[in-house]
DNA sequence: GAGGGCTTGTAGCGAGTGCTACATATCGCT
DNA sequence: AGCGATATGTAGCACTCGCTACAAGCCCTC
């Protein structure tokens, strides 16, 4: 058991019960060893949050590579539902109550929760530039424009206000 | 010392900590009693939070009265400048900690977190809508897609991404 | 087979958690 | 004055937290 064997286990651990409740003993348990042998492997309960949380970004990215639409969309309204039907859908529960724990955890004070965050954003910006319609005006600056809205939406969901979701997402890119 | 007298001192202890730090002992402290008393007066603790919560949510409310403008504004861009400007200020940040963590928490399982924010999004909703610049085809319309611009903007200056978030708002609502 | 590093189990420490039992103080009311 | 309700202090319980001291097992090398 080193850390590659044990980093996929405890990432599941964490997507089933949140970072909440995310402590040495029941991670351990989780990933079938001891709060003694995690330290021993990582180190501190710091420096294996980190490689968590760096591990998990990478399952995210990976995730949100193969849920979104191949290829580039045929309008605006047609990427944005797409990737909304993606981020709704049960299996990115999981991650997206990871998400809100990181953005949390990174305007509390915990730079590398922030950062890890920060660099998921950038992901997400990218990969809508390039799926986006061809023949736009500004790519850019509409790619930039839907990130916003998706985000937007995506916490009003969070918070139980998802039809305030769908007219902002009606409002900003009309059929 | 009653539960009114109590609130505030906790309320101002919960925007300078965090939740994260709510336990009861610094909160006795900080308040100038004792957990055993803490309990007295509230019960358990899941009933002081959900006290504390709705406390922090009137007074989240009234300070976005009296820092966002006031009456209706000449135009879109100035109004989002306005409100952005408001929540990107020092005298926001320990609101925002709050915020992002009532969030996490909503989403991890607490209802009444998400029912407090819900009920938050629901009064920023109507605030834009009563202080958008006159004359709008659909000012409902127009008030969701700028308050999923507002928060998804805000959730990326929360992770470090304000550059994302001011391109966003200036392809959104341009000059 | 002896030594020596890597890995693992057992047990515990000190601090913090929400909460409670018990005793006391304080105050208004009759 | 005495009684009962409200309020408060002291001490502790059972638990979890991250972490560590100590010892034992393991396997490789000489």
């Amino acid at each position: 058991m080193s850390r590659e064997t044990l980093l996929p286990q405890l990432a599941a651990y964490a997507l089933q019960h949140g970072f909440s409740d995310a402590s040495l003993r029941p991670m351990a348990k989780a990933a079938g060893t001891s709060d003694r042998m995690l330290l021993y492997h990582f180190g501190s309960k710091q420096q294996l949050m980190d490689e968590l949380l760096s591990h998990l970004a990478d399952i995210y990215a990976a995730a949100l590579d193969g849920a979104f639409p191949q290829g580039r969309t045929t309008s605006l309204r047609a990427c944005i539902d797409q990737v909304m039907a993606a981020t709704r859908s049960e299996p990115f529960k999981p991650f997206l109550r990871l998400w809100w724990q990181s953005v949390a955890g990174g305007v509390s004070g915990e730079p590398d929760w922030a950062q890890s965050s920060g660099r998921i954003m950038g992901t997400m910006l990218a990969w809508l530039e390039e799926h986006l319609p061809e023949g736009l005006d500004d790519p850019s600056g509409t790619a930039h424009h839907m990130l916003a809205v998706i985000e937007g939406a995506s916490m009003l969901d969070a918070v139980g206000r998802g039809e305030i979701a769908d007219l902002a997402i009606e409002k900003a890119f009309p059929e």
